[in-house]
DNA sequence: TTGAAAGCGTTACCAG
DNA sequence: CTGGTAACGCTTTCAA
């Protein structure tokens, strides 16, 4: 039989309780007793309290979850979730609690029981809006989220860490309005229901039910509006997914056109990386031929020469996590705007004359 | 109060039984019946089983835990780590299991801790030793783990997934020798128990206390002392850590000297990289002046033309991820040796003649 | 400083 | 298919 909290006590001669405090509230007994059971526990094998025992007493589960609404390996692929895992790892090591991944895989049910099985106190979610299942999921358990998108702010258990979207998008937009483009297509994943790689027509940035993806098209928006473009005349690109791949066979919809647009702005880095790949394939310069931006600026955009909006995730991630595990009580400071920042490189340049 | 199982079977009429098979066991009741506590559930306001009871009960987490010696934000830093935690990733979503990660940072007495409190069913470690204390935590518990290191073997509870690292590494000094380099320098965190940059001396690879640092030297060492060079002729860097800028500036140690070596041999593409950083400030050509080998075959290695023995990290995280979360009866099978294979690209080249 | 008692919320077993 | 009984292993009053 394993040895359990009794089997020490009943060694040791003493109670339940005084185990228990020896392991957990150490300045309820004399050092010597403390040294005394924990040489027994050794000898016993005793492993030390079973954490799921632990957990149900107390209420706390010393681990804090994070949702993707990709797959869970998405997590480990886009190297923007990497950076933002890594900062929430920061704070959670500092708060000595643990980090559960957890898999939305497969269907709603199976999503939906992966949530309500996470021995958590609360949870990370990325790129999960608020209708999403998964986020009724959650509050249905009591526990509170930290998100990054649009959500109903009077809601006490939902705390924010983001930035402003719409303006950043607007920067990288107004940054090519002056370098004199107006004939542009706007590339983004999720802008339309369907995973697909297509030109798709879209009443207005309005209808896009993604807050990160509707929210950066508005911002391309506004900045070509200002300038006397209009949204109609502007082409918009699905991709099927957020990677380079993508974003190539996405671009290929406007590139092989006879309007092709001189200028390109991703949602992403990775969308926009994958652009310069169709350029490179179809010996067109960027910042020559056709300017692209992106927005992120991971690691690869620097060396690829990718104009782009800067945002830090790792800090992103890290204040997530500190609002997770501890929380202020000023309700103002329950939402953190980050700052984000206009990157030129060589991506971008004036606007070919035609 | 928050409703519990047996808030619902009170109000549906029926026993906590009935319930909670509603919720495990669904083939044990009838579709309306199981529906009708559905429904009520949502009524009341039930989030579905306490996870913590749930795994309590049932003995079992659905969770794998998974455990670095570094702190845990390396796991999102190291580009090999990455890979490896989306190996284990795409097993535990699979089978339906979470991803628990354990900050092992601070002293062992929290490290002990974080382990101890850890729901999880068993453990997959990344470059924690056999020795280091927190083997012996998990083993406390009567977890079983998963390790890429040297162990008992004869441990039912220790799986392995792995490379054979010393073949690998010499060959990839085999290839310096057939190149004719002579004098050479190693370069390796976790050589000396100091996490230093330094050219260090060890009488020999067996006082290596690391795994994996002492099988690569191994390596090295047999095919230059088959092509006579002995171990003394050899230089040792020490790098205090994995990462391009201790590559770099341990590098130096070698670079610096007058009897500079013709090839340097590092024990991670991350070290090696610094390495080319190092050539690269000193105006020296990497595959000319100096060649390069790393290790791992990480994404920058191909575009950095480094030359390097190739492993595939996810496959790694995946056949660990496999064992721990069904494990195969035939004791054989929990051994698993994973292939390499010798990479060249432009940072090897011929030994200058001095 | 210690110990007795009362759960925490669930699931397994077994008889009906 | 249903329901009672008995754990699972611990922490937390509260009184001694």
């Amino acid at each position: 039989m394993r040895p359990t909290l009794q089997t020490v006590a009943d060694a040791v001669g003493v109670s339940r309780s005084t185990v228990s405090n020896a392991y957990s509230n150490p300045d309820q007994l004399s050092t010597e007793l403390r040294e005394r059971i924990f040489e027994v526990a050794r000898q016993i094998g005793y492993p030390g309290p079973n954490p799921a025992a632990r957990t149900l007493r107390r209420g706390r589960a010393g681990a804090i979850g994070v949702l993707f609404t990709d797959s869970l390996p998405y997590a480990f692929i886009d190297p923007y979730a990497v950076q933002f895992l890594r900062g929430i790892s920061e704070a959670a090591e500092r708060y000595d609690s643990g980090l559960l991944l957890v898999p939305l895989a497969g269907d709603e049910k199976a999503g939906v029981h992966a949530v309500q099985n996470a021995a958590v106190d609360g949870f990370c979610v990325y790129c999960v809006p608020e209708w999403h299942w998964a986020t009724s999921a959650i509050r249905a358990r009591g526990l509170p989220i930290v998100t990054s998108e649009q959500h109903d702010s009077s809601r006490p258990d939902m705390f924010y860490v983001g930035i402003d979207e719409r303006a950043a998008a607007r920067a990288a937009a107004a940054h090519l309005v002056a370098l004199g483009h107006r004939r542009v297509a706007l590339l983004s994943d999720y802008v339309v229901p369907e995973r697909v790689n297509a030109l798709v027509t879209i009443a207005s940035p309005e209808e896009v039910r993604y807050y990160t993806a509707g929210e950066r098209l508005r911002g391309f928006r506004d900045a070509f509006a200002e300038a006397g473009v209009a949204w109609a005349d502007i082409s918009v690109l699905s991709a099927a997914g957020n990677s380079r791949e993508h974003g190539a066979r996405a671009a290929a919809y406007a590139l092989d056109r006879a309007d092709r647009p001189t200028a390109i702005l991703a949602a992403t880095d990775l969308l926009a990386l994958g652009v310069l790949d169709a350029l490179a394939v179809r010996g067109l310069r960027a910042g020559h031929d056709v300017s692209v931006t992106g927005f992120d600026d991971i690691a690869d955009a620097a060396s690829a020469g990718l104009t782009t909006i800067r945002q830090d995730p790792i800090e992103r991630g890290r204040r997530s996590g500190e609002l997770l595990l501890d929380p202020p009580d000023d309700p103002a400071q329950r939402r953190v705007v980050l700052p984000t920042e206009l990157v030129v490189r060589a991506s971008t340049g004036p606007a070919p004359r035609s």
